[in-house]
RNA sequence: GGAGGGGUGGCAGAGCGGUUGAAUGCGCUUGUCUUGAAAACAAGUAUGUCGGUAACGGCAUCGCAGGUUCGAAUCCUGUCCCCUCCGCCA
């Protein structure tokens, strides 16, 4: 959510801002009503004052209300309700503007609405060759992916790893977990992957975004879209003590999507699908410096597709294609020859202080000064079925069988996928 | 699922209708003392919001939402969470 104070103070940059990711916000709507909340804040807090001081001065004297007294208060208790009535229909009309309204994109984000706006900051060495074998063609026949299993247990966009397939999923996520936590900083964190609606409205997937979100209806529970939502509810409410940023975390969960407004696109394998392993990278930081934290996660990101022997790029999101959440977003895609394409692995983002005041997670910069939201930043480290793909179709041999990249081999416990 | 108990400030823990935003202790900050530290003593130490350049003042908040009352942390209702015992179960 952006903040009310800094719209009201400076409509026009907010509203330029905006302008940028196609958004067109009812600025005049924002600020009639805001003037309103103020002005009934004002009656009602009055009205209150003169009651506290009447029970206050009865309290004191040790005496009964006179019946005038009664009869006066009386009177001002209902007109306090009414404004207050007032000022919560004023409150909650402000809440359903506010809160579909996404992050204002920083100045470097370049212009344009959508992906053929985005800027390739850089690639790296490697092979972008094509053999034409796809994954959904190859991993099935060496028996580690079944899809038809999948869709027969679930549905379309489902999919079974098997053998092999099973274990180099298991081996790649716990790998990434090692380099994430021993070699970057950060703490392993595995976190309930059914969340609250507040939980999922301060990550921002929420109100606007329910329509990709699966849910429990009895118990009031959502599923989880990716790790960010539970690890930016870590601290939600809470005021996060001085010395303890930065907070660095990184959770392996599952995503759950319901992917409706993509239907049609990618239904070939399991490049998009309902439910996939994902590494997530989460840090709470202080704003001064969080966007060069945002470089130093793509870094840690790029690392792994390195270390991986994938050929991979780094793009620089513009205004119109970055996430509702996001102030600046950057996509690491990796080459896959087989499907010949660009696959995107990781987006990391920083969310500034979007998701903090949304769900109230503050710091104190030195005892005794006044709270402060931390800026979020989130980031894949990496996506799991998709690095899967890259690793498999890379992998490919002449003979059919599949080459595994050589750090994963501690963790497989074997360097080669064959058929039986 | 059944039966009880409880949710108060950074923590511990009082208060159960009237100057209570809240005793007391611990912690923390600052000051005095000291060569320095400790101890002792003194003062300060919640969050949010509205007004104000500010000093400061008003209002709200004792899990959350309602209700009763001139007045609610205190009484009533609902709800969420935590704990204990029983049952069930990975």
């Amino acid at each position: 959510m952006l903040s009310l104070e800094q719209i009201v103070r400076d409509p026009e940059t907010f509203l330029a801002a905006l302008v940028r990711r196609g958004e067109d916000p009812p600025i005049d709507r924002i600020l009639e009503l805001d003037g309103r909340r103020k002005a009934l804040i004002q009656e009602a807090d009055t009205d209150r004052a003169r009651r506290n001081n009447v029970s206050k001065a009865i309290g004191n004297e040790k005496r009964k209300p006179t019946p005038e007294e009664i009869a006066e208060m009386r009177e001002t208790g209902d007109r306090i309700k009414t404004v207050e009535a007032e000022l919560a229909t004023v409150l909650e009309e402000l809440n359903e503007i506010l809160l579909p309204i996404p992050n204002t994109p920083l100045d470097d984000v370049p212009d344009g609405l959508d992906e053929e706006s985005n800027v390739i900051i850089r690639t790296s060495e490697g092979d972008t060759s094509t053999h034409g074998n796809a994954h959904w063609d190859i991993a099935p026949a060496l028996g580690i992916l079944d899809l038809e299993a999948g869709a027969s247990i679930s549905g379309a966009r489902f999919f079974v790893l098997k053998g092999k397939g099973a274990k180099l999923q298991r081996s790649l996520a716990a790998w990434m977990l090692d380099v994430q936590t021993e070699e970057h900083g950060y703490t392993e964190i595995d976190p309930p992957l059914l969340v609250r609606g507040e939980t999922m409205t301060g990550s921002g997937n929420l109100p606007k975004f329910k329509d990709n979100l699966y849910r429990d209806d009895e118990s009031d529970l959502w599923l989880v879209p990716t790790a960010e939502v539970a690890l930016n509810g870590l601290h939600q409410g809470q005021i996060i003590d001085p010395d303890t940023l930065p907070l660095k975390y990184v959770a392996q969960t599952p995503s759950f999507r319901k992917e409706h407004t993509s239907a049609g696109r990618d239904v070939r394998g399991i490049k998009r699908v309902h439910q996939f392993e994902k590494v997530e990278m989460f840090r709470y930081v202080e704003p001064e410096g969080s966007e060069e934290v945002l470089e130093e996660m793509v870094g840690e990101a790029t690392t792994l597709c390195e270390r991986l022997g994938l050929t991979h790029r780094v793009l620089k999101l513009c205004a119109g294609d970055i996430g509702f959440q996001s102030a600046k977003t950057y996509d690491i895609e990796v080459w896959s020859p087989g499907s010949a394409e660009w696959l995107e692995v990781s987006s990391i983002s920083t969310c500034t202080d979007f998701q903090t005041r949304r769900n109230g997670t503050r710091y104190r910069p030195k005892k005794g000064a006044s709270t402060r939201l931390p800026h979020t930043l989130n980031g894949s480290g990496l996506a799991l079925p998709r690095i899967w793909i890259a690793v498999i179709e890379n992998g490919l041999q002449e003979d059919g069988s599949i080459e595994i990249p050589e750090v994963l081999i501690p963790y497989t416990g074997w360097s080669r996928i064959e058929a039986d």
